[in-house]
DNA sequence: CAATATACTGTATATAATTACAGTAATAAT
DNA sequence: ATTATTACTGTAATTATATACAGTATATTG
């Protein structure tokens, strides 16, 4: 999906805000007034240009005929089991999805990952628990990190991270330190836990 | 707000079915159309009965120009620190809201509450998380709930609960369970918890 | 260097849409 | 018993809106 200008983005969010504001669309001639436009074909030709990059659908002969294409996807996956092998997100592991709402949670959460086990339970993080992941956010020494060891994925606080060692830490004194060393077993962390839901009490 | 009648439901049901598939509101022709109204004004006249009955507002001279009233309130009040004396909903205790997403958590939280001190660590419900609470759902033996003792409010386990002895036990070995005679101190149960929210870890 | 995209003005028109007015008929409320 | 509400048909006018066509000017891309 191509960029837009400057002046289509004022355009699409002009459209959005008209959205929240009455809860539907505006007309060209709305958007020419809004931005000081003297004639509605220009918003009309925005809009057609806004539309041939894919961000909106118009459509024709209707009033205020403007469908937003959702592409900023406002869902949050929510991941159960993890099958072996393929990635976390693939689609076979997302058990729902759930609507983000920027209130609440940090924005950059990628996913919902049900937690699996009583590792964790020292700081909290119960078996079912959901803990937000945010792929994006630094995956520094402290963090509760989403790691993958070969082709199983746990949760984990990351105690030491070099090349040659990497130690993760349960949050229970019945488990012991698991130690890694990337040069020989696989090792990815997938993200670093930034949030945390629990459905049912 | 009166009650709307069968077939108002059905033209508002029809409007917000609209809104879902297309992003905006039906014209008076796209209704009529489909609930086979042979003119345009029947479906006029019904919007204005809708209107009358505050369920709609209807934007004079505007295309489409109809917004939901969302009576149905779709967002959960956030409590921080309960003032005394007040209700715990009081509208200075609603640090923010947050909205509902129905397929996320139980339905039936009323409230979300923050909680303070480490009285719940041993059950994973720590200090700043928010703990969302149910108004109605039974409280029964065993749950954890949140409970008024004379002005204030706290989140305790309910062991014990007969005329004359209640008993509300810390899930914390720091601290002592706490026996109220509800005929001496005033004790109201406000409600259970339901669900779980960290926000930042 | 030509073609295409961007960013508009200005005019005009067909059609989309609201909305007023005039009725009919059945049911509910006072 | 009469008045208001509900639930429509039917027609028509006015306004709202999309959208085509003809331009101008600048910037970007192949």
């Amino acid at each position: 999906m191509k960029n837009l200008t400057k002046r289509q983005q004022e355009i699409l969010n002009l459209i959005k805000n008209h959205m929240l504001d009455f809860g539907f669309p505006p007309t060209r001639a709305d958007i020419a007034k809004t931005l000081g436009f003297k004639s509605p074909n220009a918003a009309e030709q925005h809009l057609r240009a806004i539309e041939k990059k894919g961000f909106i659908k118009i459509l024709s002969g209707a009033s205020r005929g403007i469908i937003l294409n959702n592409s900023d996807n406002d869902e949050i996956p929510v991941i159960g089991l993890v099958a072996a092998g393929g990635p976390i997100l693939a689609q076979e592991n997302i058990e729902k999805t759930i609507p983000r709402s920027n209130n609440l949670l940090s924005n950059d959460i990628d996913y919902f990952l049900r937690v699996k086990g009583d590792s964790m339970v020292e700081v909290g993080i119960y078996e079912e628990d959901l803990i937000g992941v945010s792929k994006t956010r630094g995956h520094k020494i402290g963090n509760i990190v989403v790691a993958r060891i070969n082709d199983e994925v746990t949760v984990k606080t990351l105690m030491v991270m070099s090349e040659e060692k990497v130690i993760l830490r349960p949050e229970n004194q019945n488990y012991e330190d698991i130690e890694v060393n990337p040069q020989i077993d696989e090792l990815v962390i997938e993200g670093s836990c930034v949030a945390l839901l629990r459905e049912s009490i």
